[in-house]
DNA sequence: CGCATGCGGGAAATCGCTTTCTCGTCCTGT
DNA sequence: ACAGGACGAGAAAGCGATTTCCCGCATGCG
C-alpha cells in the first residue's frame, strides 16, 4: 500500500480511499491509482482493515462432519452466500463431540468472526455461553428457542409429511410407518411428532409397531425396515427421517423380495443427490440447503445489525418430490388389475 | 489484553509473554495473569498477532466441489490436521470454473494465507501466477511438475492396478477392461496410463475395446460398462477410475441381468464409504485420504520455511481392498463346478 | 559499604489499514 | 478584489499483539 502511495505520489489515506470508492477522491488521481494498483499487482491486506474496523468480515460455520451430503451441500451453498456478500467462511467440524466444539468456538472467536452458524442440534448450551458473554450473534439449528443475539432455524416437517401422507393416501395406502431417528435427538423427536401430527392431519390411524428408530443412517434404516415387516406386516409404505435410512429401507425390502415400489412404498428426507442416482429414483420432502444457508446468512447478518434484538425464530419446510419409490398400494394394485 | 494486564498490575507486554510461555516472566506473575485470564474469559485476538508478525496462521485449501465424498473427507482431515498443527484453515471451490478460481486465490491473499493446497488438476496455470509473483508455497494435485515454492503431490496408480490386476487373473480373469475418467483432464490420461501398464506388467493384452470413458460420475460409468458389454463381449471384469464410475458399472451389469460378482468383477477407486454400504460391498484401491491431508500440509509447512528451496514431486500409491464385487470368473467358475 | 551483574517487567514502535481533522488551493459571488 | 466555501488530499491516531530496548531493584562479591 506503501508502495503504491508512493509510486502514485500520494498518501496511503488516498490508496485507502480509492479502495473504497469514497467520492472524496478526485477520479484523475483515482485512475491512476487504480492502475497503479493493477501494475504492483497489489492486494489489500485484510488483517489491516480486520484490525482497524473490529470486523473480521468472517462467519462461522459448524457442522458435524461431512459425509452426510447434507451438510457438504450446506457447507457449498452457505460458502457461497458468504462470499456473495463479501465475507468469508470458517469452517468446523463438531464430530458429535461437545469437546470439539468448545474448541472450534474458541478458534473462531479468536479469528473475530461475527456470527457463528451452528448446525450441530444436539449440543449442550454449557458450550456455547462462552459466546453468548463475548456477545457474538448465533443462529442454531431445531432447537426452537430464542434469546437475544441468538436465532433458531429450524425444520417443521409437518406440512410436509401431510402432503406425503396424502401422496401415500391417494395411492391407496393406509397402513403407513415411520423411519425414526436416534434415540432422544431433538431432531429425531421432532420429527416422529411432525409424522403424527400429520397422520391425524390425515385422519390415519397411527400404527405403533410400525414406528421404529433408524439412526439417520443407511444401515439403520435397514434394521428399523426389517422390524417394521416383521411387527406391522400390514404396513405397505414408510416414511423416513432422511433420505439414508430409506435408502436402507428399499435395500432390505430388496432383500426380503419385496419390489419397490410395486409391493412397498417409501419416501425419503432431505433429497440427497443420491435419490436420483439409485434404481428406482426415490420419492422424497425435499430440504433445501440452499434456502436454509440463505436463510442463516441473513439472520447472522441481522443479529449483527443489531445485537440488541431479540432472537427470532424460523421455519423451513419441506417440498414433496414424487419420483419412482412410491406407487399404487398392493391391494389396490389388485384392484385395478380385476377392474 | 489491557483489561487483563490492568487488573493483573502488570504491562500487556508481560501478559504476551505469558500467552507465549516466555522465560523472561516470573513464574508467580504468571500464573497469577494465567488466573485472570481464565477469570475475565480473555480470548487472544489472533488478528493483531497476525499483523504484528506477518502470519496469519492459515493455509487455504481449494477443491472442485464438495458432492465429491472423496474431497469431503480430504476437507476434514485437512482441517483437522491443521488444526492439530495450531493453524487454521480456509477453504473455497472452484465449481470447475477458473474464474472461481482467479476469485478464491485472491481472498485468500487478501486473508494472507501462508500456503495453497490446490486439489483441482484441471486448471492452467495463468490463474495462480499471481500466487507465485507473491511467493506463497502452493502445493498442486497430479500436475508432476513442481519449481521453486511449488510442490507437486501426485497418485501413481500403477502398483496399485498392477495388485488389482494380479488379484483378477488370480481368480481367472483374462479380459479386462477399463471405465476410465473424462476426456483429455490430466487425471484421467495418468490413470489410463497406469492401466495399460499395470496390464503390461501382469503380461495381458489390452482391449482396445474394452477401455471407454465414464467421466468420474454415476452415469457415465453405466453406459461406459453398456458400451463396453456390447464392444468387448468377452471382458468379465474393470477396473474403473474412480469408485462412482465403478457403483455406475455395477448397476449397468445389473440393468442387463449380469450379476456382480458371478458374472462380471468389478474394482472401484478410492475407496468411498458408500463401497461398504452397497450391495455386494465393493473391491477397491484405497487412495488414503488422511494420508494425503497430511502429505499435503508436510509440505506446506516445508515450503513455508524455505520458500527458496526447488519444490518436491511426491507420490502416493493405493491399497487393494478385495471386497465382494470380485469373484472367480465365469468359464473358472464353470470349471470349478465340473471339477 | 559500593559497584557490578542479572532478572523481571515496562515503554514504545510497529504491522496494514481506516478515518477524522485539518490544511491549502481554487473557484465563485458580491 | 476579497471573503468564504468547496473540494482534494495529507497527517496522525489507533485497532491488538509482539518485541526490542531499556530500566530498576535485588543480590553477590570485593
Amino acid at each position: 500500500m506503501r508502495d503504491v502511495a508512493r509510486i502514485a505520489g500520494v498518501s496511503i489515506a488516498t490508496i485507502s480511499r480509492v479502495l473504497h470508492d469514497s467520492p472524496l477522491v478526485d477520479p484523475t488521481t483515482a485512475q491512476r491509482v487504480q492502475s497503479i494498483i493493477r501494475d504492483l499487482n497489489y492486494i489489500p491486506n485484510t488483517t489491516g482493515t480486520a484490525l482497524k474496523s473490529g470486523k473480521s468480515g468472517i462467519f462461522g460455520l459448524i457442522v458435524p462432519e461431512l459425509s452426510n451430503p447434507f451438510f457438504a451441500d450446506f457447507v457449498k451453498h452457505f460458502e457461497r452466500e458468504v462470499v456473495e456478500h463479501g465475507q468469508d467462511m470458517m469452517l468446523a467440524f463438531t464430530d458429535h463431540s461437545p469437546v470439539q466444539i468448545q474448541q472450534c468456538v474458541r478458534r473462531m472467536l479468536m479469528r473475530g468472526v461475527e456470527g457463528i452458524a451452528l448446525l450441530d442440534s444436539e449440543i449442550g448450551t454449557r458450550s456455547y455461553e462462552t459466546m453468548l458473554r463475548n456477545r457474538i450473534p448465533l443462529v442454531t439449528l431445531n432447537r426452537l428457542q430464542s434469546e437475544p443475539g441468538v436465532s433458531d432455524i429450524a425444520v417443521d416437517a409437518t406440512p410436509g409429511m401431510t402432503a406425503a401422507i396424502a401422496h401415500l393416501i391417494g395411492l391407496g395406502h393406509r397402513h403407513i410407518g415411520f423411519l425414526g431417528g436416534k434415540g432422544e435427538e431433538r431432531i429425531s423427536v421432532a420429527r416422529t411428532n411432525s409424522f403424527r401430527e400429520a397422520m391425524a392431519a390425515n385422519k390415519l390411524p397411527i400404527l405403533e409397531q410400525a414406528i421404529v428408530n433408524a439412526e439417520f443412517q443407511l444401515e439403520g434404516g435397514y434394521y428399523a425396515m426389517e422390524r417394521v415387516l416383521v411387527q406391522a406386516p400390514s404396513c405397505t409404505a414408510v416414511l423416513c427421517a432422511n433420505d439414508m435410512s430409506a435408502l436402507g429401507a428399499i435395500r432390505a425390502l430388496r432383500s426380503h423380495r419385496r419390489s419397490v415400489p410395486e409391493d412397498f412404498s417409501v419416501i425419503g428426507l432431505d433429497d440427497i443427490a443420491l435419490c436420483t442416482l439409485v434404481e428406482p429414483a426415490m420419492t422424497t420432502l425435499r430440504l433445501s440447503r440452499q434456502d436454509m444457508a440463505r436463510k442463516y446468512l441473513r439472520e447472522l447478518m441481522q443479529l449483527r445489525e443489531s445485537p440488541h434484538k431479540p432472537g427470532r425464530k424460523i421455519m423451513v419446510g419441506l417440498e414433496l418430490i414424487v419420483r419412482d419409490s412410491t406407487s399404487k398400494a398392493p391391494s389396490q394394485r389388485r384392484k385395478s388389475f380385476r377392474g
